[in-house]
DNA sequence: TTATATAGTAAGCAATTACTTACATTATGA
DNA sequence: TCATAATGTAAGTAATTGCTTACTATATAA
């Protein structure tokens, strides 16, 4: 039983490692079995397909919202150390994830319901928390009117695109200097905005 | 002559179309020509090759910013209205762009370098250009003094997320009514920030 | 020891697919 | 009218690829 479990676990690594690299399509199962360090037989053997397999590692990666607990320690920071928390806690979970979140990106044509939970788990289930810290803000007066979702999208959306700017199309890690600075300038866009007399 | 070039015109639109609907790989050459209108063989007498097809698609649809020639005008406008027209037009680009946008996201893995030109003619472009505008505000004295290209990026990439999340991921199209709305909530947010005394 | 689970070796099949060759047909422009 | 450019028809090739079959080998647990 374990050992079965350890093959399959050694095969969705390798098919994550691939994947992520070079697509679905141009993945294929004998290069899965050979980085796996097992046979192609094999992979067949405790996935039946290769359809299944890619099923088994978006049902293992589908990854939780990555701010839920650390909302609760939130209240004792201040504002901007609270966003500036989030966004690194956020962008590092990005960095981890990295091979997953280019599969999002690239095989949403080939399954568009699977993958699309995966990416609304993540980000929308992210968001959604964000948005409840604003509000409880809003309610203790601290905060402006906004909407609080759309907010959250807000502000998600630019450490996305970021990320994706930076580590994916353009190819380079974010460095922990790059990430301290450009959170910093993000967030106190978001916090104080661009205008120069405040609101 | 004539003939020709409007034959590889109705390959490189079908091949749009297909490939950002199923990807590179999950497209045939003989889907393709069909999708045409012509004969798989008409499709190498004019390309070659897929590959070259691929590379001519990628080149034809290579994108100029989008707001180059919106920038000149918009000294006439409030802040607001500038931001909120910016913010419009650069929406309405990426929707009209969709197939394209569509394709640097799956494709970035088989094509790295000449994807990655793209999208940073697209998005980097734009976003120097709206660098440009914040730089020239700050000089009069009406903005704040955060970095010019940051908050373009910060601007533009939580337009981008907006977008990808609504017409990529969830497959719905953005109406009027939904981007008038989200788009002013983002202006706000993106002038005045989210705290309750102004800077 | 022995049954069982797990993995390997080897060979191959059937379908797909990018691409080619040979030849015939039609449209266009001088 | 005639040369040429452009497209079509038909058949096929070589490589790839997901997946299968038949048989063997090894480790583990009762």
């Amino acid at each position: 039983m374990t050992k079965a479990s350890e093959t399959k676990e050694k095969l969705i690594n390798a098919a994550l490692k691939l994947i992520s690299q070079k697509g679905y399509l141009g993945t294929t199962t004998r290069e899965i079995a050979r980085t796996a360090g097992v046979t192609e037989l094999t992979l067949f053997r405790r996935f039946g397909s290769k359809q299944r397999l890619f099923e088994e590692l978006l049902a293992r990666h589908m990854f939780l919202p990555a701010l839920r607990e650390l909302l609760p320690g939130l209240g004792s920071l201040s504002y901007e150390e609270a966003l500036r928390t989030v966004a690194t806690r956020f962008l590092l979970s990005l960095k981890e994830r990295k091979p997953m979140v280019k599969i999002t990106h690239s095989e949403i044509n080939l399954y568009p319901e699977k993958i699309r939970k995966v990416y609304l788990q993540f980000i929308d289930g992210t968001t959604v928390d964000l948005a409840r810290y604003f509000q409880a803000l809003q309610k203790k007066g601290l905060l402006r009117g906004f909407a609080p979702e759309l907010a959250a999208r807000a502000f998600m959306g630019m450490l996305f695109s970021y990320f994706r700017t930076e580590e994916i199309m353009k190819g380079a890690a974010i460095t922990k200097k790059m990430m301290e600075r450009d959170v910093g300038q993000f967030v106190d866009i978001f916090i104080h905005g661009t205008l120069r007399n405040g609101s």
